[in-house]
DNA sequence: GTTAACTTGTTACTGTATAACATGCAAGGT
DNA sequence: ACCTTGCATGTTATACAGTAACAAGTTAAC
C-alpha cells in the first residue's frame, strides 16, 4: 500500500478544516483533565487522522510521521495509534485494518461504524441504541460485557446517489 | 503462533461431540441444496474449526490441513475458509485474525460475537434485535446497510466464577 | 469425449503487528 | 540541585496475516 486513501468524511459536522483544530483542543483539554501526556508524536498522529477525514493504515500514518522527523519504524506508529484508541481519541476499524480520529472525543459513546463499499469512506453513528440489544444478548449469554466493535458494510449516501 | 488454542464452547447446545457431526451433515444438507461443493479441503477445514470449538487462526487451521495431506500453503486454508464464511458456514473473528464454524448454519441469521477476554473463547450469540438498532442508525445516516460485524468483549460466564 | 468452469496446489510476495532492548526525557522526593 | 523512577521514543529484528499469479488436475455439461 502506498498512500492509500481511505478517504471520505466521517461526519458532516466536522468535514471543515476549523473542525480538525475543534477536535485538537478539545483532546487536548482532555488529556490535561485526564492527566495524560499528548506528546507531540501523540498530537501529531491525531492530526494525520483528522487530515484524512477518514480511516488510514498505521504504515499511511508512519509515512507521514516520518516525513515530520518522528521515527520511522512500524511501532513508532502503533504506539501512538493505540495510545489514542486506549483513550478514546481514535478507533480502529478491524475490517480494513485502519484507524479513525474519533469525531466526538469528549463523551464516553458507544459507536458504531458505517463502512462505505464503494468509497471507503468510513462514518462515526451513535450507536447508543445498540448497546441495550446487545446486552440483552450477553446476558441471556451470561455474558459479562466490556466493550464492543460495530462495523457496518454498505453504501454511503454519497454513492447511491452517484450510483442512481 | 503455535498451536494457538483459542479455545473455548461456541455454545451449550453444541459442545458435545456428537453435534460436530450433525452440524457436518447439515452443512452437507446444505450444499447439495444449493449446489455447493463441499469438498474434502473444505469439509475438513469446517471440522477442524468444529473440533476446536472455538477461534483458529487460518495457520492453525492450514497446520492441520497439511498434517493431513492437503497442501501446505497459505491459500489453500484462506481459499477454504473463506468459501465456508461466503457460505454461512463459518464466521471471520476480526478482532482475533480467526475463524470459527457457524453454530447454526441452517438459519441466515445475524450473529455477534461474545469475546471472553480471559479464556479466549467465542459465543455465537443470536442478534435478532440488534439489527433493526443498526438500521436505524445507519438510516439516520443516509447509509444502505448490507452486513455488520458486531464482536463485544468481557467475560465469559465461565470465567466469571471462576474468579468469584 | 471435449470444452468450460471450477478446484487445488505451488511460488513468491505484500501487508500488518509486536518483542525486546537501548536511550532519553520528565516529574517528584530529598 | 541531584537522583531516582517511570514513562516515551527510537531501533533492529522478526512474527503473523493475507493475496497475486500461474500451473495442473477435476467435474459437469454439452
Amino acid at each position: 500500500m502506498t498512500e492509500t486513501a481511505l478517504s471520505g468524511f466521517c461526519c458532516a459536522d466536522h468535514s471543515g478544516a476549523s473542525s480538525v483544530e475543534a477536535i485538537l483542543s478539545q483532546a487536548e483539554a482532555l488529556a490535561k483533565a485526564r492527566g495524560l501526556r499528548l506528546t507531540p508524536v501523540r498530537r501529531r498522529t491525531l492530526e494525520i487522522l483528522l487530515d484524512a477525514h477518514g480511516a488510514l493504515g498505521a504504515y499511511d500514518v508512519l509515512e507521514r510521521l516520518a516525513a515530520d522527523g518522528f521515527g520511522a519504524q512500524p511501532p513508532v506508529a502503533y504506539r501512538a495509534l493505540n495510545f489514542l484508541v486506549d483513550h478514546g481519541l481514535a478507533h480502529r476499524i478491524r475490517r480494513l485494518n485502519a484507524f479513525t480520529a474519533c469525531a466526538h472525543p469528549q463523551h464516553d459513546h458507544r459507536a458504531a461504524f458505517l463502512i462505505c463499499e464503494t468509497c471507503a469512506s468510513v462514518t462515526e453513528a451513535a450507536a447508543d441504541e445498540i448497546g441495550p440489544a446487545l446486552q440483552k444478548a450477553a446476558d441471556a449469554a451470561g455474558f459479562t460485557l466490556d466493550r464492543a466493535t460495530i462495523e457496518a458494510v454498505g453504501q454511503c449516501s454519497a454513492c447511491q446517489e452517484a450510483r442512481a
